[in-house]
DNA sequence: GCCAACGTTGGC
DNA sequence: GCCAACGTTGGC
């Protein structure tokens, strides 16, 4: 089983709006080394780290689960969608995502900052200066740092 | 709101 | 295939 940091600027889709829908597809990802994880290394069952980014105090503020195998977006087929790509076709999908499940939210999360601040997180990719991939693996020993940490 | 860092596009 | 221009991300 692989961990994963999945990024999302609450004001676009937060862990409340996941808590409320409890399942929901990945869509709108545009990015080639964000979709390769999802179609090619998500299995059924990975845990997702949920980060809110784009924000005052970003950082971990939850997790869920991978709940589905990987399919093409729809969104991209959608003139009207804002994340419509042309070059996409259902004949040859170029994006690709998976569903995600709620599994809780952190009654205490980690920051940014905290995650910078401990010596056992601070080299994780997102923490790294100009890191915008907003899929991220995460390895088995940083899964287990954040969990002991969170509350 | 600023702006550095990054990914993508497209002319050549 | 290079690389300048552009658009976007995301911390601050």
């Amino acid at each position: 089983m692989q961990y994963w940091l999945l990024k999302s600027e609450p004001a676009a889709y937060s862990i409340d709006d996941l808590a409320r829908d409890g399942r929901t597809p990945w869509d709108g990802v545009r990015n080639y080394q964000a979709r390769n994880f999802m179609r090619d290394e998500m299995k059924v069952g990975d845990v997702i780290f949920f980060y809110h980014s784009n924000i005052k105090e970003p950082g971990i503020v939850g997790e869920g689960a991978v709940c589905s195998t990987p399919y093409p977006d729809e969104t991209a087929f959608d003139a009207q969608d804002p994340h419509y790509d042309p070059k996409s076709s259902r004949e040859s999908p170029r994006w690709y995502l998976v569903d995600i499940c709620f599994k809780k939210k952190y009654a205490c999360g980690l920051s940014l900052a905290q995650i910078r601040s401990v010596n056992n997180l601070c080299d994780m990719r997102v923490a790294q200066k100009g890191s915008r991939l907003s899929v991220t693996p995460v390895s088995k020993e940083h899964a287990l740092v954040i969990r002991a940490t969170v509350t």
